[in-house]
DNA sequence: TTGTAAGCGTTATCAC
DNA sequence: GTGATAACGCTTACAA
């Protein structure tokens, strides 16, 4: 046999060894292998120190004989590090939060790190508990991609453990946050539709709870202003995002009987919900009316007619957060830009026939 | 103070206090303040021995007043589980993949443990990595919703962790798998088609690596022979289950000039990019060609027109894997049932008129 | 029923 | 440079 199996006293669970096969090799077992000492190995793996040459390849060769694989768990509990990031997220099915998991999963992946993904269900006692399970797995950082907890709390967390906030404006030691900028997209989608020649447009509102639809309905508004074209209430219809709150708004809209020959949507799910409505309702997209989204998520390129809309990559907006967190966690100051929002002309608007 | 700062030894790192805040109440803590050993506490949080009423109180009213939250990090090296779930999915961010996650996220969690979700990036390595990954992290059992890896591989992987397999039939120690009737879903969707009737019905095939594409082809090749319909392998178009490939699809479809009336795509993805190849070249669904997808994802319900589809409840097969799981690490044997596929008619299809 | 103590697999301090 | 060794916070076998 290669070496005696480890002692065991008489405390412990299953001797550590996989439930169903081999013993799970450790640390000790590569020292003994490599004639070294255990701290040797650990220095080799964590490059603390330097060794010589020699042990070094011995020890290597017996990590790769023996199949050793570091163990997370017990790194965590001595160093105090889990190499994770917890990631708080609003629903992990949703298109737009799905794209920025992956952004921050991809960033994460090559610097060792691992999120854990936990959902906070839209809200905020959700995403207080996913916070909470988050914490008590000892992460090494929190990435909040939610709206609804209040600042004063995160701030407090952040005192535990690194932050960084997407969606909002928010400082604090320990706390770094990221946002788009959502006025600017909406203006473009705005000004795109004006320029276009249409006077008289729509907003589908986004939820009111997320500072985002504030912003863009912000956004819509400045532009008619730039344009001197007078904002009226009536044309402004609440929604929350969802499309199929687009499609209700759509319905409003056409049976308040409000002349309008352009809508713009906070977001393109909501555009997709009033496509749809549109349609049933026998207006044509662009023909009758012109119709932009926001945020150039997958869909979009792909729905009938393609969606002219704003893209602000998602993807990046996860992909920079993460960067952030790594950044925070080498003690560095987080630097991180976010691209400038575009303007992605498609194939639902077009120039107001007269 | 409260009580004096625990005793710390020359070695590990910052004293178990967190980064930026108040010193982490441990389990002995909790012990001396409520005048027990540390195994009472232990016992009464695992439920492991009786203890008596009082010092139970005692401990309980400890336990709030500290804040006290247990360790899993500690947890996991000290008893061998880390109440994770490890999941290996091909991409987070894709529709198909984000609703089952969603299932498992929501049955886990009533369990207390939580899930791990990594990326495979739709190819073998990665899902290999991803695996290897999670192994690692000594999560306490795998789910795999990926298609690429060997079936030897999973099974002698099942050896060292229980394991749960989501979309192909494979067997072995610790090992349980789950799939979907995609055969009867594609004969709900051809049969549908050919009832209408169409009779030239062209099918857009799905990645010929997942076997739910296999078995989704194979029947709609049944259908075809129950109605007597020749299968013609002209009318069937290779694809991969994403958009662009079922907008390239109907592409060549239409070039072929080959006649038909109908459209089967092998899920909703192909599907919406094939409505808009067909948009694209001025032929209208369903006035002119019919068109089925399968999935029923949510994007299925808001296309233009709402998409006929097959449903088959993703999520309700994400929150069934976790169930399955869930009960071998019980031990007992898993035990569960999908759904049978539904037929989902909605405004994608209409009756042939000659 | 309850306490004592060993041990889970690493890291980090100290001394050589 | 390298090796003992204590400690991370918890669970559990064993003794009482």
């Amino acid at each position: 046999m290669p070496s005696s199996p480890p002692r065991r006293g008489k405390a412990g669970p299953a001797p550590s060894t996989t439930p169903g096969g081999e013993a799970a090799v450790t640390l000790h077992q590569v020292a003994q292998a490599a004639g070294v000492s255990a701290s040797t190995v650990s220095r080799i793996l964590n490059g603390t120190a330097k060794v010589h040459a020699d042990k070094m390849q011995a020890v290597q060769a017996a990590i790769v004989a023996l199949g050793f694989r570091p163990n997370p768990v017990a790194r965590g509990l001595a160093g105090g590090r889990t190499l994770s990031i917890g990631v708080v997220t609003q629903t992990i099915s949703s298109p737009f939060y799905g794209e920025a998991l992956h952004g921050i999963e991809d960033e994460l992946e090559r610097a060792g790190y691992i999120p854990i993904f936990v959902s906070g269900h839209w809200h905020e006692a959700g995403e207080r508990k996913a916070l909470e399970a988050l914490l008590s797995r000892r992460v090494d950082g929190i990435i909040v991609l939610a709206g609804r907890l209040p600042d004063a709390e995160l701030q407090a967390h952040a005192q535990q453990v690194p932050m960084v906030v997407v969606g909002r404006e928010l400082g604090g030691p320990r706390l770094f946050s990221l946002n788009f900028d959502n006025l600017t997209g909406a203006l473009l989608a705005t000004r795109h539709l004006i320029e276009c020649g249409h006077r008289r447009i729509a907003f589908i509102a986004g939820d009111p709870a997320h500072q985002d639809a504030l912003d863009r309905q912000a956004g819509y508004r400045r532009a008619l202003e730039e344009a001197g074209i007078a904002y009226d209430p009536a044309l402004v219809m609440p929604a929350d995002f969802t499309e199929s709150s687009g499609l209700l708004a759509v319905n409003r809209l056409l049976d308040s009987r409000l002349a309008f020959t352009a809508i713009f949507a906070a977001n393109d799910q909501t555009a997709i919900g009033a496509a749809l409505g549109l349609y049933r309702r026998n207006v044509r997209v662009p023909d009758d009316v012109s119709l932009v989204g926001f945020d150039d998520l997958a869909p979009a390129k792909f729905s009938v007619p393609p969606l002219t809309t704003v893209r602000q990559s998602v993807y990046e907006m996860g992909s920079q957060s993460a960067v952030a967190m790594l950044q925070m966690l080498r003690g560095e100051a987080p630097q991180v830009v976010l691209p400038a929002p575009q303007l992605v002309p498609r194939e639902s608007t077009r120039r107001l026939q007269r």
